[in-house]
DNA sequence: ACCGCCGGGTGCC
DNA sequence: ACCGCCGGGTGCC
C-alpha cells in the first residue's frame, strides 16, 4: 500500500499551516513506561483506541443493489444520497437483515434478502465496511437502486471478494464519474456526486503539489474576517486587548448566530446537507457555540469571561441594575423569578422566526392513540393506490360512511394494520422533536446558567479570575460546584449565573449510580476548559460531558486538535454538529477522504474549522503587530562538568547497565526489558544531578513468583514511585491526562483511580486492565502512601547534605543574579522532586527568600505558594523550587524572569509548556531560560532526541511512523542514542 | 398433465 | 409492481 498521506501527518499539517508551528507541539508522549509487557503494550495509549478505526481501508470494488421495502419505513432520501447499512441481526424474519438508514438515522428499507446473506457476514465479522448511495430512483414506491462502496484491509480482500463471488456478486471498479472532483461539489446548488473517492488520486498528486493546494486553502481562510472587535459588558472589570475584543466579537456572534450550520443550505422549503445530499424539512441547529483555540497566554479565560458577561442572555449584557442595585441582593429569589418572565416573554417572541420550536411542539403533539386517528378519505385511497384489492376492500367501506373523514379504528382489520404503520412513521417524522421536548417540560425554564468544567489544577485559576477580572459591586450568582461538601441540588444549581466544576466531579457524578444534578440541567452555556480532556472518546469523563445539555457550547484549548482528525471528532460531537455526531458520516465525508488526500476531502475539513475554531499563536499579527508583544526569550545551554568523585559513580553504573541492556540488545529483548532500560536512565540522570538522589532509585525487578503479598506490594509501590518519579511524562491510559490519584494495578499498570474505578465499576464483575486485559480488582489496587514521600525527604535529612556539581553551577548563577539585580525572581525547576529538596539547603544558607510549588502539594498550599511568589513587596521570595509538571496549562508566575531549568525533559512540549508560565502575558522583561545539562552524559543525549521530536513534530508532513513497528525501531534507537551503545 | 399456459393474488426483512 | 413469484385452475384447434 502506498498512501502517500497516513492521516496523522495530514493532520499535522494542517495544523502547522494553520496555526503556525510556533506555541504548540504535537505532543509526543515517550518514553512512556509500562514494565514487563511487549511493545504493543508501550505505544502511546492514544493508539489503543484507533483499533476499531480502519486507517489504512482501501477500496475494494462497487456493487449495484437494491433497497426494498420503502413503503414501510419514512426515512427518505435524495437521488445521490448517502446511506447507512446497518446489519439488525436480531431480526425474526431473516438474521442476515441489513437496514439501510438515512443520514439522520430513519430507515429508509432493507437490503434485498439475496444481497444480504452475503453482506451479513462480511459486515458482522467486519471484513469490509459497507457504504451506500442512491444513485437515483430515490422517489421510487417499491424498491431503489444502491451503489455501494467496500473498503477494508488489503489483508481482507481476497476474503471479501470471495465471498461474494460464492453468493454471485463480484465487484465492480469504482465509477469514472466518482473522479478527483476539482470543481466544488459541495456548496453548489447541484445535486451532483458530493462524494469524490479516488482509488489512486492520492498517490497521483506529489508532495509538492498537495503541500501548494493546502497552502491555497489556508490562503482563503486567512480572507476570512474574524477581526470584527466588540467591547465587554460593564461588568468586566479587565480591559481587553485588542485580539480579546475579536474573539468576544466571534464568540458572540456565534453563540447568536441564526446562520445555518457549515455544509446546510436552504432549498425551497428544505435544508439541504451538501456533503450527504440529505435534506430535511426542519432547520438544523446551527452550533452556537465553538472551539477558542488560542495558544496559552492569550487570555482564553478573560475572553469566555467576557463572553458570559456580555451575552448574558437573549444577546445582551448583564444588566446594569444587577450591576448597581446590589441592595436588592436579599429578595434574591423575586429577582430569579422577574427574570424568567422576561426570558419567558422573549423565547415566544424568537417563535416568529420559528426557532424555539420546542414551545410550539410541546402542547399541540399531544396525540391520542394511532388507532383512532381521523383520517380524509381521499388520503387513504391514495394510500393503496397501488395495492387494488385493498384499495377496493377500502372504498368498500369508505362509502359506507358519510362524514369526510374515517376513524381508522373502524376500518376492517386487513387494511387497518398497514395504515397503522405508516401513520406512526409519518408522526415520526413530523415530531422528531417531540419526545425530547417532552421529557423536560414540567421544570422547564429558560436555562440561564453556564457550567464551566475545568482540570482541577486551573479551578482556582478560574476562580481568581473571576475575581479579578468582574468588578467588584457586580451580583453574579457563582457556585464552585466540588469537594465532598458539594450541594448535589439541581434546583440550587440551576439558580446560578455560573457554576464552576472539575472534570472529575463531573465524571464521578456521572458514574455514580442515580442522579447527576449536573446532567439534570439543561445549561444555558457550557465551556469546557482544556477541551482535549475529551479527545479519547471511549472514556468515561468523555461520555460525561456528551451527556450534557446546553445550548451553547465552548471549548477552549490551547493544544488545539493535537495528534489527529479523531480528536476533532469528539470535539464536533461535543458540539453537536450534524451530521458528524454519527462517526460514521465523519469518518466517510472527512476523515478518510482527507487522510487519502482527496481534495474535497480537505475543503470540507478547511471550512468546518473556519467555521467553529477561532485559534492565534502569540505570533499571530493584528494589523500588522503582533497579538502579543511579549519580550523576548532566550535560551542558554550551560554544560555542566561532573566532579571526579561524580564522574567515576557515573561511569560504574553505566557500564553495569550498559552490560545489561548490551544483552538485552543481543538477546533482542529491549523493549520487553523497557522498565529496566528506563530504570538505568533514570539513575543516570540522577546522578548528574545529585547523587544523593540515587539512594531513591528502585533496582526494578520483576516479579518472581515467589513474592508474599507483601513483597509484591512493596514491589509495585516502588514500581509506582519510580514512574512518577521518572519524569518520563506518564499519562493515565484511560483519560490521557496526568495522573490524578494514582494508583498501581496488579499487572503493574498505573492509572488515575477515578478512572480504573470506572473501569471496574462498568465492567463488572469481571474487570479487566484497559492496557493489558489482566484481571484486575477495585481492592487490589495500590495507592501511593503520601506519608512515605513525606518520610524519604526526612530520611534523606539524615544523610549529611553535600552539594553537587549542577547545584554549584545553579548557586553561582543565582548568587551572581541577585548581584546584578536583587529584585529578579527566578524559577528553579525539576523533575526530581527530591532533588528540589537538596537545593533547599544551600539556598537557605545563601539567604534566599524561596517558595516552592510542587505536585505533592495540597491545593490550598499551592494557592499560597503562587500568590506569594507573584507578589512583588519587597521580601517576597525571588526564587520558586517548580517541579517540571507542577500545575496545569493556566499557572502564571510572570513574576519570574528566568528559568533555570535543573535537566532536561524527555518531551520538549513538557519544557516548553514550563517556560511558558513565566513568558507570557504580564511579563515585561526578558526571559533568561538557562539549561544545566552534564557533558557527556545521558542529559545530552537526551537533546538529542528532543531535537528529533521537534524536527518531528513541527515537520511532520511525509514522515509516517504510525506503523508500529517503524515506531519500534525508533524506539530502539532512542535508547541506543540514550545510552551510546 | 409427473407438463405448459393462463390469470388472480400478492409483495421487505 | 406497466414487474416476478406463487399456486390454483385448467387442458386440441
Amino acid at each position: 500500500m502506498s498512501w502517500m498521506f497516513k492521516r496523522d501527518p495530514v493532520w499535522k499539517y494542517l495544523q502547522t499551516v494553520q496555526y503556525g508551528v510556533h506555541g504548540s507541539f504535537p505532543r509526543l508522549p515517550y518514553p512512556t513506561f509500562f514494565p514487563r509487557f511487549e511493545f504493543q503494550d508501550v505505544i502511546p495509549p492514544d493508539d489503543f483506541l484507533t483499533s476499531d478505526e480502519e486507517l489504512d481501508s482501501v477500496l475494494f470494488g462497487t456493487l449495484r443493489g437494491h433497497v426494498v421495502g420503502l413503503r414501510y419505513y419514512t426515512g427518505v432520501v435524495n437521488n445521490n444520497e448517502m446511506v447507512a447499512l446497518q446489519r439488525e441481526p436480531n431480526n425474526t424474519y431473516d438474521k442476515n437483515a441489513i437496514k439501510v438508514n438515512n443520514v439522520n438515522g430513519n430507515q429508509v428499507g432493507y437490503l434485498k434478502k439475496d444481497l444480504a446473506i452475503a453482506l451479513a457476514y462480511i459486515m458482522d465479522n467486519n471484513l469490509a465496511q459497507v457504504e451506500g448511495v442512491v444513485p437515483f430512483g430515490a422517489n421510487n414506491t417499491f424498491t431503489m437502486p444502491l451503489q455501494m462502496t467496500f473498503w477494508g484491509k488489503e489483508e481482507n480482500k481476497k476474503a471479501v471478494l470471495d465471498h461474494l463471488k460464492k453468493h454471485g456478486f463480484k465487484l465492480g471498479p469504482a465509477p469514472k464519474t466518482l473522479g478527483f472532483s476539482l470543481e466544488s461539489s459541495w456548496g453548489s446548488g447541484r445535486a451532483g456526486p458530493s462524494y469524490s473517492m479516488p482509488v489512486h488520486a492520492a498517490v497521483q498528486m506529489t508532495t509538492e503539489q498537495l503541500k501548494t493546494e493546502f497552502d491555497r486553502l489556508f490562503e482563503d481562510l486567512k480572507e476570512d474576517d474574524k477581526t470584527q472587535e466588540m467591547e465587554p459588558a460593564e461588568a468586566v472589570e479587565t480591559p481587553l486587548l485588542s485580539h480579546q475584543k475579536q474573539a468576544l466579537a466571534w464568540m458572540i456572534s456565534r453563540e447568536n448566530s441564526k446562520e445555518l450550520p457549515p455544509f446546510w443550505e436552504q432549498r425551497d422549503d428544505l435544508y439541504y446537507n451538501t456533503i450527504t445530499n440529505f435534506s430535511e424539512k426542519e432547520r438544523p441547529e446551527n452550533v452556537h457555540g465553538g472551539v477558542l483555540a488560542d495558544d496559552m497566554g492569550l487570555g482564553k479565560t478573560l475572553t469566555a469571561i467576557a463572553v458570559i458577561l456580555t451575552n448574558f442572555h437573549d444577546g445582551k449584557p448583564l444588566p446594569v441594575e444587577r450591576i448597581k442595585n446590589q441592595l436588592k441582593k436579599e429578595c434574591k429569589e423575586c429577582d430569579v423569578n422577574q427574570e424568567s418572565v422576561k426570558l419567558g416573554r422573549n423565547s415566544a417572541s424568537e417563535n416568529a422566526d420559528g426557532r424555539s420550536k420546542e414551545v410550539e411542539g410541546s402542547g399541540c403533539n399531544e396525540e391520542p392513540s394511532i388507532s383512532h386517528i381521523k383520517k380524509n378519505k381521499h388520503s387513504i385511497l391514495e394510500f393503496f393506490s397501488s395495492q387494488p384489492k385493498r384499495r377496493k376492500m377500502a372504498a368498500q367501506y369508505i362509502e359506507s360512511s358519510d362524514s369526510e373523514e374515517i376513524e381508522t379504528s373502524e376500518l376492517p382489520h386487513k387494511i387497518k394494520g398497514k395504515l397503522k404503520n405508516a401513520q406512526s412513521e409519518t408522526k415520526r417524522l413530523k415530531g422528531a422533536s417531540f419526545m425530547d421536548s417532552s421529557k423536560k417540560t414540567d421544570v422547564e425554564e429558560r436555562p440561564r446558567t453556564t457550567l464551566i468544567i475545568c482540570p482541577l489544577s486551573v479551578l482556582s485559576n478560574w476562580i481568581d479570575q473571576f475575581g479579578q477580572h468582574i468588578k467588584s459591586e457586580v451580583h453574579l450568582n457563582f457556585y464552585v460546584y466540588y469537594g465532598p461538601d458539594r450541594i448535589r441540588d439541581p434546583a440550587l444549581l440551576s439558580k446560578q449565573d455560573i457554576v464552576l466544576t472539575t472534570y472529575n466531579i463531573l465524571t464521578h457524578d456521572y458514574g455514580t449510580k442515580g442522579d447527576s444534578p449536573l446532567h439534570s440541567i439543561k445549561w444555558l452555556r457550557v465551556i469546557l476548559d482544556e477541551g482535549h480532556a475529551i479527545r479519547n472518546p471511549n472514556a468515561q469523563q468523555t461520555k460525561a460531558v456528551l451527556d450534557l445539555e446546553a445550548e451553547r457550547r465552548w471549548v477552549l484549548t490551547g493544544t488545539p486538535i493535537q495528534n489527529s482528525l479523531k480528536d476533532l471528532w469528539s470535539l464536533l460531537s461535543f458540539l453537536k454538529l450534524k451530521p458528524f455526531l454519527d462517526r460514521e458520516w465523519w469518518h466517510r465525508t472527512i476523515q478518510r477522504p482527507v487522510t487519502m488526500g482527496d481534495e474535497a476531502g480537505l475543503r470540507r475539513l478547511q471550512s468546518l474549522i473556519k467555521n467553529i475554531t477561532l485559534r492565534r499563536t502569540k505570533t499571530s499579527k493584528i494589523k500588522g503587530r503582533p497579538v502579543l508583544e511579549l519580550p523576548e526569550r532566550k535560551v542558554f545551554i550551560q554544560h555542566i562538568t561532573l566532579s571526579d568523585e561524580e564522574r567515576k559513580i557515573y561511569q560504574s553504573v553505566k557500564n553495569e547497565g550498559k552490560a545489561t541492556i548490551g544483552r538485552y540488545f543481543n538477546e533482542g529483548t529491549v523493549l520487553a526489558h523497557y522498565a529496566d532500560v528506563l530504570g538505568l536512565l533514570l539513575r543516570l540522570r540522577q546522578i548528574c544531578c545529585h547523587t544523593h538522589l540515587l539512594t531513591n532509585a528502585v533496582a526494578s525487578s520483576g516479579p518472581s513468583g515467589s513474592d508474599t503479598p507483601e513483597e509484591l506490594r512493596e514491589m509495585l509501590i516502588k514500581k509506582m514511585k519510580l514512574i512518577l518519579s521518572s519524569g518520563s511524562d506518564e499519562e493515565c491510559a484511560i483519560c490521557l491526562d496526568s495522573l490524578t490519584v494514582p494508583v498501581i494495578t496488579h499487572c503493574a499498570h498505573v492509572f488515575c483511580k477515578p478512572c480504573i474505578c470506572q473501569v471496574i465499576q462498568n465492567e463488572q464483575p469481571h474487570a479487566k486492565c484497559p492496557l493489558c486485559r489482566n484481571d484486575i480488582h477495585g481492592d487490589h489496587l495500590l495507592e501511593c502512601p503520601p506519608e512515605e514521600l513525606a518520610c524519604d525527604s526526612e530520611k534523606k535529612s539524615n544523610v549529611e547534605w553535600t552539594s553537587s556539581s549542577k547545584i554549584n553551577a545553579l548557586m553561582h548563577a543565582l548568587i551572581d543574579l541577585r548581584k546584578k539585580n536583587p529584585n529578579i525572581k527566578s524559577l528553579v525547576v525539576s523533575q526530581f522532586t527530591a532533588f528540589l529538596s537538596l537545593i533547599e539547603t544551600p539556598l537557605k544558607a545563601s539567604g534566599f527568600v524561596f517558595t516552592r510549588l510542587d505536585g505533592s502539594m495540597a491545593q490550598k498550599k499551592r494557592v499560597e505558594s503562587i500568590q506569594c511568589f507573584q507578589n512583588m513587596e519587597a521580601g517576597s521570595p525571588t526564587i520558586m523550587l517548580l517541579s517540571l509538571k507542577a500545575g496545569g496549562v493556566g499557572l502564571n508566575l510572570c513574576a519570574a524572569s528566568r528559568v533555570f531549568l535543573m535537566d532536561p525533559a524527555w518531551n520538549p512540549a513538557a519544557e516548553d509548556q514550563c517556560f511558558d508560565r513565566c513568558h507570557r502575558l504580564g511579563q515585561k522583561q526578558e526571559v533568561i531560560i538557562t539549561k544545566f545539562i552534564v557533558k557527556d552524559s545521558v542529559e545530552e543525549n537526551m537533546l538529542k532526541i528532543q531535537n528529533t521530536k521537534r524536527e518531528l513534530a513541527a515537520g511532520a508532513f511525509g514522515t509516517k511512523k504510525t506503523n508500529a513497528n517503524d515506531m519500534k525501531q525508533a524506539k530502539i534507537n532512542e535508547i541506543k542514542t540514550l545510552i551510546d551503545l
